[in-house]
DNA sequence: AGATTTGTGGACGCATCAGTCCAGAACCCG
DNA sequence: CGGGTTCTGGACTGATGCGTCCACAAATCT
């Protein structure tokens, strides 16, 4: 048999992700992977294979977790589906303008950055986004199931939208909104979505 | 006297704006801007200093020129006030869905690939999305005079709401996230709106 | 223990990068 | 028309980039 790895993969793809959140893909070296890393770059490539793949799957589990988070946050009784989708809205909002150094989401960095050239990132955003989509939507029936928004809304419609306003605010926190105003977003979008009679 | 340039400072910024554009800060090399330019490196650096100021000028026409267009789109009489807000919301989702080359905004692409290390490009486009909140707000107590829009309603919540599904409009876009869905949330947006009784 | 196979780390090669420099060109003014 | 000044483009520099390569290490199997 061989030699066995002596470093975790997880934890590379991890601090190979921080490295590529902090610089970008383009303005991130592999030297400076291999340093994020602790590796060599002998094992780094025989390992991952390349910049391109390595950012790729570095970018993938990134995706998984942040959409695992919306799902672990909006998942319970339909009696509280109304709050969670509330309280999520306002903890997003709360987390960006917490973000003081702008370091963002990299779902939106990276497709920022790679839409034009990287068809397997906007890909994979992609997925990501509707599989959010997907979750908020059944947050959202199941507030509608319990009497707390109005059952004649379109439940994906609506979803969409919140989607897009979580999206907004990420984009506006980036260029340096000040909190106020994103918890103002949060609170706005709130207020609109139709409550049942 | 002294030799004139023999280039126009704006078809150059354009030019510049157009690559940086295309393959983002760190992706772009001087010497790409002096090809697209068609300037040599000479020319580039004695009129612009370098690559950072180079960009950051480029930066800032694209900005003003964006916010000039919202303030264009929605100037106008009051009694089409909410008309032309229901068109530029919907205009801009479909504009979006139109850019299959995920080409997107450079304000969103510049502030997410360079908002962590660069202050100037984040006041820059806090200004920007601050002017666009502005006029947003302005058609919307314009509609609120003459009775389309709710009164009661607070036109800069709203305004800045209206902004962040724009901007989401525009993650969601990037991400490859179809057109119906991207001209669903416009619309699911717009019915929103808190109309008048 | 020796052979084999895979992992490791850093030196290396070649391309590219930002920025400088300079020899010549273009212009205005006296 | 010649001198002074700025513009121009491309050669050049030192640093850095991605990816390869290789000598050595660590493990298993016989």
């Amino acid at each position: 048999m061989a030699r066995p790895r002596e470093f975790d993969e997880d934890a590379v793809l991890d601090a190979a992700r921080d490295q590529f959140w902090a610089t970008g893909y383009a303005g991130t070296s592999m030297d400076a992977v291999a340093a994020a890393t602790g590796l060599g770059k002998g094992s780094l490539y025989g390992a991952f294979g390349g910049k391109r793949q390595l950012f790729l799957r570095a970018f993938d589990t990134y995706c998984a977790r942040i959409a695992d988070e919306v799902a672990s946050d909006l998942s319970g009784p339909d009696d509280e589906a109304y709050d969670r989708l509330r309280a999520h809205i306002r903890a997003a909002a709360a987390g960006i303008a917490a973000d003081r150094l702008h370091r963002g989401c990299l779902l939106a960095k990276g497709v920022a950055e790679l839409s034009e050239h990287e068809p397997d990132v906007v890909a994979r955003s992609r997925q990501t986004l509707e599989r959010i989509a997907a979750t908020l939507a059944e947050d959202i029936r199941a507030a509608q199931r319990h009497g707390d928004l109005d059952p004649a809304a379109d439940a994906d419609h609506l979803a969409t939208l919140v989607l897009a306003v979580l999206r907004g605010i990420e984009a506006l926190g980036k260029a340096g909104v000040d909190a106020d105003r994103l918890a103002g977003v949060a609170d706005t979008a709130i207020d609109l979505l139709p409550r049942a009679e």
